[in-house]
DNA sequence: TAGTGGTCTAGACCACTTA
DNA sequence: AAGTGGTCTAGACCACTAG
C-alpha cells in the first residue's frame, strides 16, 4: 500500500521506482545485500528477466552492485560517480532570443597547432570560422573553429548558414560524423575575448573544446566555446532520487 | 575479417559491438532505419529479447533511437548528449603521493548563507572543516566544508581521520547518505585562496560544491572544492568508439 | 491491417563464490 | 554442493504508426 504509479507504468519501472525507494529510506543501507533474485521475484510477482530488468537499471544508475555467486548489494554513493550531461549547459539558449553572428569567415593557411589537430601539413588551406552567441543581445559564448578544407564538401557554406545554438551544437562538424571528442577546461579570458564577451580581463570562464572526425578517423574539426562564467554550470544529482526530467527547473 | 571478440564475450556485446561498428564505418547513416528487429534476429541468430538487449545499449548511448510502431533509426551525433564522469576529475590523485592537509576544524555559529543551505537556524552550530590537498608536496585542491553538528553522530570524528582523497571523496557527507547534488562552476581564486594553491590572485579554477541530504532529506554537508585549472579537465567520447575503461591514458 | 518496437513469461543453462 | 547472479530462448501479448 503506497506507490499507485498510475498503472500504466511498465512492471521493470516500477520495481525500480520500489526498490529505489526502499533505499532512499534506508531501508536497504549503503553495504547491505538485498534479497535473493528469487524472493525478488516472488514478492513482486513477475519473472527472473523482469526483476533482472529493475535491477540491472539500479546497478546502471550506481544505486546497487551486483557480483556473481555473492549478491547484489546496497552501494555507498560515491562522488566519482557523479556524471553531468552537457545538455543542460546549453538548454537555456535554445529558444528564438538567441542570436548567432558571424564573426569571420576565411580560410587560412594552417599553422604549427592547428596543422596538428586536423592532422594536416603545416600551411595547407584551412577554413576558419568565429561567431559571438547573444541572448537578449548579451554576449554569452564565443566560438572559434577550424575545418579542414575540402573542395568536395561544401561545409563552408553550411556552415555559414547556421543562425541558431542547436543548428551550431549539431553542425560543429557534427553533421554525420560519427566521431568526436569534447574537453571542458577553466581558463582566464584574455583581453580581446573578454571584450566580445563584455567581461573583465582575466575573467574566468569554461572552455568546451570540441574535435570531430569522419567515418575513416580523419580529423574533420576543431574548435571551442569560450562560456561566461555567470552564465554556464554543470549540475548532476547523485543519489535516488530519480534524474531530472526537462531541465527546467 | 575484424573481429575475434574472444568467444566468451556475450552474444549481446558482440551484437552492439557489430551494429556500433557498422555505424562507425558509415554502414548505417545517421538518419537512416535499421532493418526490422525480426531480421536482425535472423542475422545474428538471436532471439528478440538478446537482440532487442544490444538494441537498448546502442539507444541508452545515443547512437539509436527506436519509435515505437517507425523503426530504429540512427541518430545524428548530438552535442549536448555529451556526458562527462567525475570520476576523470579526480581519477589521477588516487594514488599514495597525495596527501590531505587539515587547515581548520572547529564549530562555528552558522552565518545566514551556511544557515540556509544547511536548513538550521542562524546562530546555529555547524562543524567547519578546511583542507589542502597536495600531490607531489603541490597543493591542488582546496576544500571548505560545513556539516550539521549532531552530538549522537560523531561525524567529526570520522571526518578528521580522513587522510585520503578517497576517504574524502566518499567520507565528504557521503558516507551512507542516500541524497547529493553536485555543481561545476568556474571561479577566479581570491586572494587568499590562490596563495594556498599556489596559483596568481584571480586566476580560473574549477569549483565542485557539494551537498549532501540523510534519508529523511536533510541537509547534512554542504561544502566545495577549488581545483586547480591547469590540473583538471572534463573529457568525453562522442559517438560509436567504445567508452574509456580505466581512466588512465 | 500489417508492421513496427515494448513488455513479459517461465523456464534453461552457465559462471562464480562460499562453505 | 548449494546458492548466487549472468545469459539466453522462443515464444506471447500489447501499443503505436502507417498505408
Amino acid at each position: 500500500m503506497g506507490d499507485s504509479t498510475s498503472t500504466k507504468t511498465p512492471v521493470y519501472l516500477r520495481i525500480e521506482a520500489a526498490l529505489g525507494e526502499r533505499i532512499a529510506r534506508g531501508a536497504y543501507r549503503p553495504g547491505e545485500q538485498l534479497p535473493p533474485e528469487p524472493q525478488l521475484c516472488k514478492e513482486f510477482g513477475v519473472s527472473p528477466m523482469t526483476l533482472r530488468r529493475a535491477l540491472a537499471r539500479l546497478s546502471d544508475r550506481g544505486l546497487l552492485s551486483a557480483e556473481q555467486g555473492r549478491g547484489t548489494f546496497v552501494r555507498a554513493l560515491e562522488l566519482g560517480e557523479a556524471s553531468f550531461k552537457l545538455r543542460q549547459f546549453t538548454d537555456r539558449w535554445q529558444d528564438d532570443s538567441v542570436d548567432v553572428r558571424l564573426l569571420a569567415a576565411s580560410t587560412v593557411r594552417a599553422d604549427e597547432r592547428v596543422a596538428e589537430t586536423l592532422g594536416i601539413p603545416v600551411g595547407e588551406r584551412a577554413v576558419f570560422l568565429r561567431r559571438l552567441l547573444l541572448k537578449d543581445e548579451k554576449p554569452m559564448m564565443y566560438h572559434t573553429e577550424y575545418v579542414v578544407f575540402d573542395a568536395r564538401r561544401p561545409l563552408v557554406e553550411s556552415q555559414l548558414q547556421i543562425t541558431s545554438l542547436e543548428g551550431l551544437l549539431q553542425g560543429a562538424g557534427g553533421e554525420g560524423f560519427p566521431e568526436g571528442e569534447l574537453t571542458v577546461r577553466v581558463v582566464n579570458l584574455a583581453a580581446a575575448e573578454a571584450a566580445l564577451l563584455d567581461q573583465p580581463e582575466g575573467a574566468a570562464a569554461f572552455r568546451l573544446e570540441h574535435a570531430f572526425h569522419d567515418f575513416t578517423g580523419r580529423p574533420v574539426s576543431w574548435g571551442w566555446f569560450l562560456c561566461r562564467a555567470d552564465s554556464f554550470l554543470l549540475r548532476t544529482h547523485l543519489g535516488t532520487r530519480r534524474a531530472e526530467r526537462g531541465g527546467m527547473e
